[in-house]
DNA sequence: GTGATTTTTGCATATTTATTCAACAATTTT
DNA sequence: AAAATTGTTGAATAAATATGCAAAAATCAC
């Protein structure tokens, strides 16, 4: 489990910080108690499909980027799995339980791989809230996730 | 102008051949006719926005990224400055007179940011032929790019 | 459980990419 | 036109990233 923990992390890091080298997310990570190499975070990041990408001030961060290879979101999807304990529509909001820390990673690539209406995410350490227009929309998304879980 | 030019082959190779390293757009450079080191190559990299992404192969690939920076596509309309000597409207179609050899570059990246409702594009070496759904908006797309002339 | 098999990882290193610095070319200023 | 400024480049090298290989960990078959 530790291997979807670190990954979803770095799904975290990348989208909350301006991370530019495997180096520097090598310190992140340990930061959030995952020893690792940076010989790994290469690995990691090559599975993920992540990329550097020019930033306005010239410098390069990574970040989650459409790829030609569809089956990249089939990774996404094995750490949804591993993360996600629970999922349930409430009014208009899905509430996502999540394994300790995951909550994190999970918010920040369902909402870049923008498949559904969603209005806005927020999330503590292992809880998602996901919020939608309206709750029929809450539902089918929850009903969506659901289905992911396989 | 060998700098434009050089960039605009640049984007047209990596649009048409999977280039997976700098080396590797240097020796397609040197083939046609640009001899340029990996140092240079680096730098016309980070000018254009230039990144990684991975195929479905499970390898890199130099590709137009949609980046933070959208002074990027300045540099993209600085190259399409020194290109283009004539932009004309036919029918459904719009002609572009460019220099000799930077017809392809051009059509890459004007098919990549697609701004306008374009159904394709066909070159040669120094015309581009934009084809559109109808003439009107044909007419719109060559006044579009008349003025990006400036 | 034991042993076989697969997966994950770190270390060392190869490969790839970015940058420093000096030279040269182009442009502007005077 | 010379001098000064600015921009472009290559060579060498620094920095960053990927990978071969062996070891450790996890998973599976029995």
């Amino acid at each position: 489990m530790a291997r979807s923990a670190r990954q979803s992390k770095i799904l975290e890091l990348i989208s909350t910080k301006e991370i530019e080298t495997q180096d520097e997310l090598a310190r992140e990570l340990k930061n959030a108690n995952f020893e690792i190499t940076q010989a790994t975070i290469s690995r990691d990041i090559k599975e993920l499909g992540l990329t550097k990408i020019l930033t306005s001030s010239g410098k390069y961060k990574y970040a989650i980027v459409g790829s030609d290879a569809q089956q990249v979101s089939n990774k996404y999807i094995s750490i949804f799995r591993e993360a996600v304990i629970s999922v349930k529509a409430i009014l208009n909001l899905v509430v996502v339980k999540t394994l300790k820390g995951m909550a994190g990673g999970l918010g920040c690539f369902i909402d870049k791989l923008n498949l559904i209406d969603l209005v806005g995410a927020v999330n503590g350490d292992d809880t998602l809230m996901l919020i939608f227009p309206t709750a029929m929309l809450a539902a089918d998304a929850a009903k969506a996730l659901n289905d992911l879980q396989g």
